[in-house]
RNA sequence: GUCGCUAUAGCUCAGCAGGAUAGAGCGACCGCCUCCUAAGCGGUAGGUCGGAGGUUCGAAUCCUCUUAGCGACGCCA
């Protein structure tokens, strides 16, 4: 709509007839605004007249058009006025059969999403949990536009730290311990290496060298490493339950450790690959950016290395339109070179293709996350927790309720899940327990709540029937057109949230369709005597429900028929 | 030092292809259940949109400079 008023206002419409005017902003049939208003000053200048003079030549072209009820001129502000029984059915109808999704728009094409990639023998934390959260939210946004998503887990599972590991075990560790404790075993035994290498750097040298040793295939330390592996995945596939999420590929980096020399030979085809210092490097100063590693010194492969293997490996296998990445924004110049690398040996297509998708710094009450000093939280505890608050909740409000315990799982995980997701990914994020754990106001379960509420009202209202007309002339109040309003919002929120690769767009309006129905509920009796006005009103509550549960299923967030 | 990100109410944040009186939630205070779920709704208080210039009829939004916080800047990922 704003876009058809921007034409408008670049046109000269001097001499334009009413019908000229009014197709130029022909209202469309799900008119995303309910009254809308738009500002005559540019036009104003260019045509070199007072801006209300402009707006009143305008209103005396448009006359009344479809959907509009009434235009008014309000200083140098036209204001158009919906019909609002049109608007309500047009929403309403569109609602009860659309799923709201442009599915047309993915055709089918293939997008990667690397995320969650937590780094094995360390345990899953806080901040590993932001990029699950909104890279599932994002696999669910892209699927429902019609592409095929292809979830990846890079583990961190190959690098010096395993190094450090297979020294750190072999020096004080204890097959038992490991067996019984799991990571937890595994992070105490990093943590004494950190310790114990202060003293003796020569320690880190010796984990380079195993590291070294995994890499040329050693038996022993391969074993060691596998062992390693197993543990962690069985722990992290148990807070990936709890979150009710799932990923195609478990594919870490070890899995590209044999796809690196062929990144090598490519580089050094290329004539990319300089050395430097005794590593191998390709120089980026020609773009602003420190050179990108490819080789280490002991001519182990790096990170980098992995990722453009992987880039390549990805390319070939799944042929994706799109390959996302979703990490720290402290990886921002990582990605920046290994997209820059990819481009620089004749991909075209790395540039718009890769795209890394930052989030901010997760702190705990402010001080910064660190296992080495026992300032973290573990994801598996902060859910547990919050589910607990749900029941407690539960039993103080609504003891009677059937199912307690998998409508506090449901409630419990999406307050979670709807806290990492509500605000823009880039924005740092200092975590408190006692916001976590307050569910008044912009909260999932105060979404879940309305969705709850709803079903409430429609279990009682035994003869509403989906499938009968009703009188749109009924549906002129205020409150009713507001909630339409933003419901006719949702598949525009969609492609905004895709196009920015932002969750919290939909996790945001989730809430204002909350707010407008809550507000709806309490200015409006439903369950009335008359009939006709009845399943009016039954049907915003129904398509409410709909449009609530959809957007929540886009944040990975399940509703309950009660709470 | 260089590059990047952030700065809006006491707190957490929306708003930013420029547009009307800058919006929510939390916290505080005051109201609303003989009525469909009060995990709700209404109201009050609370703002030099970090600062200074500039562009514009019009700037929280765009440009320049500046301040503060954070991050990245070669053998960790």
């Amino acid at each position: 709509m704003k876009q058809k008023i921007t034409q408008l206002l670049e046109q000269n419409i001097e001499g334009m007839s009413a019908e000229e005017i009014s197709s130029l902003i022909e209202i469309p049939p799900k008119a995303e605004l309910g009254d809308f208003a738009f500002p005559c000053f540019r036009l104003a200048k260019t045509m070199r007249k007072a801006p209300q003079m402009i707006a009143s030549e305008i209103k005396e072209k448009i006359g009344t058009v479809d959907f509009i009820d009434d235009i008014q001129v309000q200083g140098a502000y036209l204001n158009f006025f919906l019909n609002k029984s049109m608007f309500a059915a047009s929403v309403i109808e569109t609602a009860v059969k659309d799923d709201f999704g442009s599915s047309s728009t993915g055709d089918n094409k293939t997008i990667c999403i690397d995320y969650s990639s937590p780094n094995v023998a360390k345990n899953f934390h806080v901040g590993h949990l932001r990029t699950t959260i909104i890279g599932n939210s994002l696999y669910k946004i892209f699927s429902k536009l019609g592409y095929h998503v292809i979830r990846i887990n890079h583990l961190g599972d190959w690098g010096t730290q395993f190094g450090k590991l297979i020294v750190a075990y072999k020096a004080w560790g204890n097959e038992d311990a490991v067996k019984e404790n799991g990571v937890s075993e595994l992070m105490k035994l990093y943590v004494q290496f950190h310790k114990e290498a202060e003293e003796k750097p020569e320690l880190l040298d010796e984990a380079r060298a195993w590291f070294s040793k995994m890499e040329q295939g050693d038996e022993e330390a391969l074993r060691i490493w596998q062992w390693f592996v197993e543990i962690s995945l069985k722990e992290y596939k148990r807070t990936y339950e709890l979150l009710g999420m799932d990923f195609d590929y478990f594919m870490g980096e070890s899995f590209y450790r044999d796809k690196t020399a062929d990144v090598v030979n490519r580089l050094t085809n290329a004539g990319l690959l300089t050395e430097s210092e005794g590593a191998k490097i390709v120089d980026l100063e020609a773009y602003n950016m420190s050179p990108c590693l490819i080789l280490k010194n002991d001519g182990s492969s790096i990170y980098a290395t992995r990722d453009i293997a992987a880039i390549f490996y990805r390319k070939e296998t799944y042929n994706f339109v799109k390959c996302l990445y979703v990490t720290g924004q402290e990886q921002k110049l990582h990605f920046a070179q290994v997209f820059k690398v990819v481009e620089l040996l004749g991909n075209e297509w790395a540039k718009d293709q890769l795209v890394h998708i930052p989030y901010g710094l997760v702190s705990l009450e402010g001080a910064k996350l660190s296992t080495r000093d026992g300032n973290v939280i573990y994801a598996e505890d902060i859910l547990l927790e919050a589910i607990d608050k749900i029941k407690e909740i539960i039993e103080e409000k609504n003891p009677e309720l059937p199912d307690k315990e998998s409508v506090a799982k449901t409630v419990g995980v999406g307050a979670v899940l709807f806290n990492d997701l509500y605000n823009q990914r880039i924005k740092d994020v200092s975590f408190k327990w006692e916001k976590l754990l307050n569910f008044d106001g912009e909260t999932g379960p105060y979404v879940q709540y309305t969705y709850a509420r709803c079903a409430s009202i429609l279990r009682k209202v035994e003869d509403f029937d989906i499938s009968v007309s009703i009188d749109y002339s009924l549906i002129t109040d205020d409150a009713s057109i507001d909630i339409l309003k933003e419901i006719s919002r949702y598949p525009q929120v969609i492609l905004d949230a895709a196009e920015k690769y932002e969750p919290c767009v939909i996790a945001r309006f989730a809430v204002d369709v909350a707010q407008a129905f809550n507000r709806y509920y309490n200015a409006t009796r439903i369950n009335v005597e008359d009939s006709a006005l009845r399943n009016a009103r039954c049907k915003i509550v129904y398509i409410t429900m709909k449009v609530i549960k959809d957007a929540l299923e886009l944040l990975g967030i399940g509703c309950v028929e009660k709470m």
